[in-house]
DNA sequence: TACTCAGATGAATCCCACG
DNA sequence: ACGTGGGATTCATCTGAGT
């Protein structure tokens, strides 16, 4: 495992490791604001049938009782609450938490989040494809688990690649609904005798499609329940840097031997497809300048309005006088326009979108990079 | 309507009316221990900022209702905890309950349930076929709302009509994951100059869904955020009697005209639309995110041209950049190509299309349908 | 009639670099 | 910090007019 470390301020942020230890305390004495990701995957260690334990291990004496129950929520809101203020302190300014849970401990984490200033961006279903039936019969196959987006606070400018999740998705938009299978097969850790290494090891696609979604390669990705280290693994694999919390040291040498056997992929395949928004903007009044269009030519829009083109790059039409998104929203009456896919010139006797020529000149700049 | 009453003790339940005022002091103007189930649909606390504009400039008709504002979190509790606890003084000892809500709302809901002693049974999520996108491509698109399903307490003998869910679902145990369209078309209620009646109408196939899982003929069905009466027309059709509580006037002109028209066991228009594909869709980029295909991992064409995976299922060639299909035409100068079959990887030393993994997805989903 | 195609629309916490 | 304005951004489904 490759061991780096980043300074922030006066302390040291621990990188591709697996911090051993109690997540609150280890989150506490690492750097604040210096974490783009946090993934979480808690317990949920309300019990609700046989023995109450209450998340720090006490044990609660009756079950059946309503005020038991919710003395156990209070311990287990007590928790959730310390764990997510720690991790909140550590997280950027600009960065997010995934974290996931079921009917018995989602809820509370989600209003836990509100009231601490998490900024909800999305509830994500994770739909099993393969899940455990209902052997009695009393109720619905329990077929989902769910995550929740969230950034920092509200004004975070939070990280998400719109288009690579698109393209994850054959071009269409991904949905809050994701279809993944379960962990099994070859990718779940056995121990010796053959028994599961964890209980609630997650699937590697899932956190491949989070990463995906919600970081770039070298951001720092934080677990603080890091189990047998699936997003150690993942966070490897697509070249992002880990830091792992664990308490059980059994489970974190199953994920030191895990993490340690996993390749990265390389450079160019981890480059994923971009926004629009990320390419260089190119004034409008470039084109003219450099003669792509003459002053005085006439633009037409698609439903045959026309506009002159002024030697600073302004279009008139009319009354009208401004940009060419300007011009073309007070045209359509519209409250926004992108001038560059409104407007055409004429090229060989066909109306051809200015924004061809946009294309050209993002070209020649991507040849020479000056 | 048919208007019955049933004694309880000295109050009488009113069946088949909608009241009019707040539902929380109806509510307790009711017989407590009285009802079977509640269904409820409150106010989601949106927190809309701005306007928000389609790509074609048209406007989103947004739910600025005046009964979906609250000043902080802390105000929607308070009202969460009121109806809530009025909603089971009423609920007989094995009644359920059954609310709906979004990541806006459904955590706060789901904890305050919990913490009043309510028993989650399970959350099923309500995934919508045709979604609106989001539009700035911000943020995935929010394609499903969350329904909690609770029992008064623990202990309740609730009612689950298991075999009735399994023949709904072709055979197969109910699971917790349910795909019905949006209310739209026909079934939407428009006013006379042809606006929405009310902005967040539910579909009446979630409902009958709801009402065969969890009640029988004759039950009584309350549902304390009335609106324009999907509940009580499906709880007609299906001879469950219902309480409607409404505090506008309008929503509940509509609905009794509504309800007034429907026929009872009029299953026609219940059906759920199964819609199965022939084929279902199978992104590319899903073989990425399990592990099938590895990121940087080379594919060779018939032609012997090649191209490398990345992280987000596009594949990039030379200058080339896309998915599968995309790549496959632009190297073979041709208008289109299926990726599918044209492109190959290596398996046991010979070149295999990467269909066959495609057909793999497939048939795990043939074996495991939903 | 049958089909095509343009238009409308849905519970939505929906931009951001630059001056 | 705050205002300005360039310009990026959509999927499934239903309706209704036209052929």
């Amino acid at each position: 495992m490759t061991t780096k470390t980043k300074k922030k301020g006066a302390a040291t942020l621990p990188l591709n490791e697996i911090l051993a230890g109690d997540c609150v305390e280890v989150m506490n004495s690492l750097p604040e604001n210096s974490v783009d990701l946090i993934f979480a995957d808690p317990p949920y260690n309300l019990q609700l049938r046989g023995d109450l334990h209450r998340p720090d291990n006490s044990k609660v004496d009756a079950v059946d009782d309503h005020w038991d129950q919710f003395d156990s929520f209070k311990a287990y809101d007590k928790f959730t609450r310390a764990w997510l203020a720690a991790a909140r302190r550590i997280l950027k300014p600009n960065g997010a938490i995934w974290v996931i849970g079921s009917y018995h401990n989602v809820f509370r984490m989600g209003a836990e989040l509100q009231n601490q200033g998490f900024w909800i961006l999305n509830d994500v279903v994770w739909r099993k494809s393969n899940p455990m039936p209902n052997f009695r019969g009393k109720r619905l196959t329990n077929a989902h688990e769910t995550m929740i987006w969230a950034s920092k606070q509200e004004a975070s400018k939070y990280t998400f690649n719109y288009e690579a999740l698109k393209a994850l998705n054959d071009g269409v938009q991904m949905r809050s609904d994701w279809v993944i299978p379960i962990c099994n097969g070859h990718e779940r850790l056995k121990d010796d005798a053959g028994n599961k290494a964890h209980p609630t090891q997650k699937p590697e696609a899932l956190l491949h499609r989070v990463m995906v979604a919600a970081t770039n390669p070298g951001d720092v990705v934080l677990d603080p329940f890091f189990g047998t280290g699936t997003t150690g693994a993942v966070a490897k694999m697509l070249g992002r840097e880990f830091i792992g919390i664990e308490r059980e040291e059994a489970y974190r040498e199953v994920a030191k031997k895990r993490i340690d056997n996993v390749r990265k992929f390389d450079k160019e395949a981890l480059t994923v497809s971009q926004s629009k928004r990320a390419q260089p903007r190119v004034p409008f009044g470039q084109l003219v300048e450099r003669g792509m269009l003459r002053p005085g030519e006439v633009l037409t829009s698609p439903r045959g309005k026309v506009a002159k083109v002024r030697a600073d790059g302004t279009l008139v039409s009319d009354d009208v006088k401004g940009s060419i998104h300007q011009v073309g929203a007070a045209l359509e009456g519209a409250p926004s326009c992108n001038g560059w896919t409104y407007w055409m010139f004429k090229r060989d006797g066909k109306n051809v979108p200015i924004d061809l020529l946009r294309q050209q000149i993002r070209a020649e700049m991507a040849e020479r990079p000056n």
